[in-house]
DNA sequence: TTCATTTGACCGAG
DNA sequence: CTCGGTCAAATGAA
């Protein structure tokens, strides 16, 4: 297929190690541009105030007791863990825009597949409560059911590419049927998850090479990668259209970096978007 | 060494 | 008592 082709001609080893450079130094400016101007926007001493907190809990808390009478209570009273949608997919590694974390594998009596238990990634730093099960339903041909509990607190999506690699038409005839919706969250969502960040997770993704989509899910963004991203999805408004507006020429010299690149080389990204991202 | 996953134990609901 | 959901120690990968 015209997919290998098509990596080759632009992913030497050499192009990806200077696209893991050049991604680096983005978050390294970042970080420093944070650092120099905290208070450049008013969420931008979340993530400070956030990790002095948890520093300063863990300093003085008192050590972990080995309390077990209740901490392992189960948490799905009716209201908690109202069922918010439910996705089949023949393919396992489909992926949603959010990171998961798996924290629980179980035998299911009626079924003969195991089910696996997920929750956001941002289930700490965001207090995020979204919660997920995945399991497989059928076998010939495979459906995997993922059943999505909780909302997004984190407004953390990484999939947001469909809008903004123009791949949209593709993703409306086969991908409609498996949007995951959050009920009345739609909107905050919709609205929050359109920013600059799709840019620069989108530089990510590409360098994630031959990873599976469920090694990447599971691997792929390290805890420093979130930290940074958060960083820049930080950065960026929301564009108040939905979707992704470049920066401007006379932008601050975060848009003159994301300019210098992160968005020179969008087409490629694009097309990895295409052909890895499943987009059938 | 750090962090994500695995896995058996624990818990509450039915 | 059974079952599904969650916790957290153990394990493995990077």
């Amino acid at each position: 297929m015209a997919k290998t082709s098509t990596l080759n001609s632009m992913n030497t080893s050499h192009e990806k190690a200077v696209q893991a450079i050049l991604y680096g130094q983005s978050c390294a400016k970042r970080l420093k541009l944070q650092l120099d101007h905290p208070m450049a926007d008013g969420r931008s001493d979340n993530l400070f105030s956030d990790l002095s907190s948890r520093d300063s809990s863990s300093s003085s808390s008192p050590p972990p007791l080995p309390q077990r009478s209740h901490s392992k209570k189960r948490k799905n009273n009716k209201t908690n863990s109202s069922e918010n949608s439910r996705h089949d997919s023949p393919d396992p590694n489909y992926y949603d825009g959010f990171l998961w974390r798996k924290y629980g594998q179980k035998t299911i009596k009626q079924s003969k597949h195991q089910r696996s238990y997920y929750r956001c990634s941002y289930n700490i730093d965001h207090a995020c409560g979204a919660r997920k099960h995945e399991q497989k339903i059928k076998d010939n041909p495979p459906v995997y059911r993922t059943t999505y509990f909780g909302h997004h607190t984190c407004n953390i999506n990484h999939n947001q590419d469909a809008g903004l690699t123009t791949v949209g038409d593709s993703v409306n005839d086969l991908e409609n049927s498996r949007m995951i919706w959050f009920g009345e969250d739609l909107d905050q969502e919709k609205e929050s998850h359109t920013s600059g960040l799709s840019v620069s997770v989108k530089h990510e993704e590409g360098s994630i090479k031959e990873e599976t989509m469920d090694q990447y899910r599971h691997r792929g963004i390290t805890s420093h990668d979130k930290d940074c991203q958060n960083m820049i999805k930080e950065n960026h408004q929301p564009s108040p259209s939905g979707s992704y507006t470049p920066p401007s020429s006379s932008g601050s010299e975060i848009d003159m970096f994301d300019s210098d690149l992160l968005v020179e080389d969008l087409d490629l990204w694009d097309r990895y978007d295409m052909y890895d991202f499943g987009l059938r």
